[in-house]
DNA sequence: AGCACGCCGACT
DNA sequence: GTCGGCGTGCTC
């Protein structure tokens, strides 16, 4: 009898040993079903152990092992060891994060891997048995081939049904490595000058571990570098794991990458997967039959036994980071993943975060340019409206009207960007000076005219727009300030002979609404859209010639010193989707201060000049990249009981902290209430990320030691992106 | 996290 | 006299 070693997806730092009587090597790694309190749980066997960590009485045996899917291998289990140590969470609980519920649960009623919907169908059991026959087939003609010579897929189906290696041979299926790469159509553009000077900068690297920035600007074709990679990469017999920022720029991503690569396997995994199709992508990926791995953050933990290539899309996005539970970083969790596996990883954005953009001028990251734009021609001007001394129509400018006027004129569409959805962002009453408070945060009811109610973008409680003041009766409350639907409805009559379309969250509520609206805007039925952030993302609209931006001051001086990087990559990026198409584009931006440093590299469209300034800044104020953070969080009914807590952790931390690590004092949250819990925060700093490290553990082992009150949660958040 | 056991108030 | 409040403690 042996013992296994299983990790839980329960918030307990420890591993649970169980006795399983035919136990071997080849079962690390593998899914089980265990008995665990008065109930079971699915977990990882993560080791073998000769002697259990409890009395060999209290070992209870293991019910189930998944062994109709191969293990997990040793390089998954080391990356997922790495993301609980780095981000202090318990193995378990980033096990159960990092694998499709599906596989999770390996209970013993069927243990193959079946898809939820399709359960029931000889047709699924008979795809299934055939993707394990051509997982076979697959590693034995790599076998014979020789390792890294790339395979026709039609071989290995035909081998999987049957057919002698020697007929695949003879019939040319196996091709030598140095070989015209199979994977590959004809369909390829032709590549500018920068873009072989990358690729080629590249090549000459080799194809071991190296992080590279590849920093394009707006419609550099950043995309078709990623795509001669990732050929480069199938060629050689690899995998290539390819993250973007959110689900929906999945589909017209994959559309392409499938299109380039016809005979490739590709999968794409995101959270809005079905179960099914989920567990079915991560299994081909571990089996080694998916060529390339297309998703969300979570795909960064897809295992992959052949690759080859990590490709990191829009690397600055925020969504790479998961802002709950085990707060990662899909990117920083990437480059790690590159130099454990020895392949490079290239970051890709046009405006890089500070991090990486450092790490690149550093030496640390290579770095690839595109500075010049692969289709139309030059980057849109960037012109500022002074909005200090003239009179504002809901808003507007005179000069943004008129440069709307004349597009309307053309026959071209303008887009009015405002980062802020709803009609105004508060009621108010003028005489009492009541306004629509959220009753569980600390915010504002935002006034939303289309449907007649006020709601809470934190936490969505809402109600209808009262008649008059709840407070002192009078009638003539007023919404305050602008939001989307303001300024649509504004635009709407003023120019009464143009289609306006609002395109935020909450006219793309679904993904059937919001692929409509693109439709639209694409056929050339709007003239005007207004529009928030979803606007700013990677669609290229070829009459969009005008990019108006509206309220951006408001960030120019916002607490948070990540804003000033924030504003500057989106108004870069919705600057970019002016004129992508043979029309020349212009960005107008109405500012009160049109002088500001910010401002002025934006109008040279000089990210470096942006990034060295602001780097400076937070050289000189102390901000990462130059220290590292950590941030404890907690949140309770009563804010008393939030900042009790820190308090009292603030206390175990300096009795641990050696020099250089600084706690700072407890905080209320910026946005204190959420959802009737009151929350504070603490923040730890220290010049080396290493140092934070070594006192985060010893930190955290004595405040999971503690005993707190039911109310109060807590948690940790390295490498913070809010402070 | 669940889910037990374990001691003090309002109900058939 | 019980049903049930959530305080504390455990899960291999």
């Amino acid at each position: 009898m042996r013992i296994v070693r299983v990790a839980l997806p329960v918030p307990l730092t420890q591993l649970f040993d169980y006795s399983l009587e035919d136990a071997c090597e080849t079962d690390v790694g593998r899914c089980v079903r265990v008995p665990f309190g008065r109930g079971d749980k699915s977990g990882v066997i993560v080791e073998l152990a000769e002697l259990a960590a409890v009395e060999p009485a209290r070992l209870k045996p293991v019910l189930h092992v998944q062994r109709e899917v191969e293990p997990l291998p040793p390089d998954w289990l080391a990356l997922v060891a790495f993301v609980a140590r780095y981000y202090h969470a318990p193995l378990g609980e980033v096990v159960g994060l990092a694998l499709p519920p599906g596989l999770r649960r390996a209970d013993e009623v069927s243990g193959e891997l079946t898809d939820p919907l399709l359960e029931p169908s000889a047709a699924g059991a008979q795809a299934l048995a055939e993707t394990k026959r051509e997982s076979r087939a697959l590693a034995l003609l790599r076998e014979v081939a020789g390792l890294g010579a790339p395979v026709r897929r039609s071989a290995v189906r035909a081998l999987a049904a049957g057919s002698a290696v020697g007929d695949a041979l003879r019939r040319g299926w196996l091709q030598p490595a140095a070989g015209q790469p199979a994977h590959v159509a004809a369909a390829a553009p032709e590549l500018t000058d920068e873009q072989a000077q990358a690729l080629a900068t590249m090549e000459a690297a080799g194809a071991g571990f190296r992080a590279w920035l590849l920093q394009g600007v707006t419609g550099s074709g950043k995309t078709e570098v990623y795509l001669r990679l990732a050929e480069r990469a199938l060629a050689a017999g690899g995998q290539v794991l390819m993250l973007v920022p959110e689900i929906a720029l999945t589909p017209q991503l994959e559309r392409r990458v499938a299109e380039r690569f016809p005979s490739a396997q590709v999968v794409s995994l995101h959270s809005a997967l079905a179960e099914g199709a989920r567990s079915r992508g991560f299994v081909q990926a571990l089996e080694g039959q998916a060529d390339i791995v297309l998703g969300t953050r979570l795909a960064v933990f897809a295992p992959l036994p052949r690759l080859g290539l990590i490709l990191v899309d829009e690397e600055h996005d925020a969504s790479y980071k998961q802002q709950e539970g085990v707060r990662y970083s899909a990117r920083d969790v990437a480059v790690w993943r590159a130099r454990q596996r020895g392949v490079p990883v290239v970051l890709g954005s046009a405006t890089p975060s500070l991090e990486t953009w450092q790490h690149a001028r550093q030496g640390r990251y290579g770095l690839l340019s595109l500075r010049r734009r692969a289709v139309a021609a030059a980057l849109p001007p960037v012109r500022y409206v002074d909005t200090r001394r003239q009179r504002l129509d809901e808003g507007l400018s005179a000069a943004l009207c008129q440069a709307i006027e004349q597009r309307l004129e053309r026959g071209e569409q303008s887009l009015v960007f405002l980062n802020r959805r709803g009609y105004a962002p508060v009621l108010a009453c003028p005489s009492c000076g009541w306004i629509s408070r959220c009753p569980h945060c600390s915010a504002n009811l935002v006034v939303h005219l289309m449907d007649r109610r006020v709601r809470c973008h934190h936490c969505g409680a809402e109600g209808p727009i009262p008649p008059a003041c709840p407070s002192c009766g009078d009638q003539d409350i007023q919404p305050y300030g602008r939001g989307t639907q303001r300024i649509e409805a504004r635009l709407a009559e003023r120019f009464p002979q143009a289609r306006v379309l609002r395109v935020d969250r909450d006219a793309a509520r679904t993904r059937a609404q919001w692929e409509g609206l693109l439709q639209t805007i694409a056929d050339g039925g709007a003239d005007i859209l207004v529009g928030t952030q979803m606007m700013a993302k990677g669609h290229d609209f070829p009459r969009l010639t005008l990019v108006g931006v509206v309220g951006a001051d408001a960030s120019l001086h916002a607490a948070d010193f990540r804003a000033p990087e924030r504003l500057f990559q989106q108004l870069m990026q919705v600057g970019g989707r002016a004129g992508r198409g043979a029309l020349a584009g212009e960005v107008l931006i109405q500012t009160e201060y049109p002088g500001h440093a910010l401002y002025q590299h934006l109008a040279r469209h000089d990210f470096d000049a942006f990034a060295a300034m602001a780097l400076e800044e937070r050289r000189q104020a102390g901000f990462p990249p130059h220290t590292a953070q950590a941030m404890l969080r907690a949140d309770a009914p009563a804010l008393e009981a939030a900042t009790d807590f820190l308090q009292h952790a603030r206390r175990l931390g300096e009795e641990r902290a050696a020099p250089g690590i600084r706690l700072y004092d407890p905080v209320p949250m910026r946005l204190t209430r959420l959802a009737r819990r009151e929350r504070a925060q603490l923040l730890v700093e220290a010049d080396q990320r290493a140092l934070l490290q070594g006192f985060l553990v010893e930190w955290m082992a004595a405040l999971r030691a503690q005993r707190t009150p039911r109310e109060l949660r807590w948690q940790i958040d390295v490498d913070p992106l809010e402070v």
